[in-house]
DNA sequence: CCGTATCCCGATTGATACTG
DNA sequence: CAGTATCAATCGGGATACGG
């Protein structure tokens, strides 16, 4: 990165590089096919047990949602709490605060993807 | 559209579903490890060759990075420029208007992860 | 009910080499 | 330079079965 500099943009070329990173970062925690969607689920229900959890996560198989949900719990956007006074034991999962912190993330996705399918429905494919 | 003010139970359900069938509309066309890294780079970069391209994507294959670039042209995020009148022959890569739809997502997924890593650095793990 | 443990398969990817 | 071909290896994830 040497004898390219041209002087035309050179912040440009430090926030693609910030971006790239901290996109990076982000998709490090919260990438993959299930976890943005356990997430949701989890913040719009309050408090979710693992059966029912894997009903709305459509079409995730319970060893797949028992690993995400370690690794959720691991970076701190869930918390499992166990009922062991009660019998057969009661497990719930609920959103923790700094989940909430996604909420612009996860808005934006969700405003993106919706217009996007319509985008899609009408006409993109003809040029 | 509709008001945010945060309601009880019954609105709640139903903005789940919605969010979890958007979210997954926009991860199945910008999910994966690579595409927002590269929709990025394009982006920020105005133009860009292959060589290049792979060069700022770090980590990518030529070949991930083939396969990639013509799902993004085929979704309208990329536009695929030869010059054949050169030898040997160029090909620019350039970022569409479209893909800029995706800023606001973009700018979300950094700033989270930016922040996140700052937590992460601090005592995210102490309570 | 709440998971965990295996087994196993197909898709994804990295490395390397090669072509126009 | 701009990719493609091939192969090997990995990995996510489904199916099933089982234990607490």
């Amino acid at each position: 990165m040497e004898n390219d500099i041209e002087l035309e943009e050179p912040i440009t070329k430090v926030n693609c590089q910030n971006h790239l990173s901290s996109v990076e970062d982000a998709l490090y925690v919260i990438g993959g096919k299930w976890k943005l969607k356990i997430i949701i689920a989890l913040q719009e229900h309050g408090s979710i047990r693992f059966n029912e959890l894997q009903r709305i996560v459509a079409g995730i198989s319970a060893r797949v949602l028992s690993n995400e949900l370690k690794d959720l719990e691991l970076n701190g956007f869930v918390k499992r709490i166990v009922h062991s006074e009660q019998t057969p034991v009661v497990v719930e999962y609920i959103s923790t605060d700094y989940s909430k912190t996604l909420k612009t993330v996860i808005m934006a996705l969700s405003e993106w993807g919706r217009t996007h399918k319509n985008n899609i429905r009408e006409d993109v494919f003809e040029k």
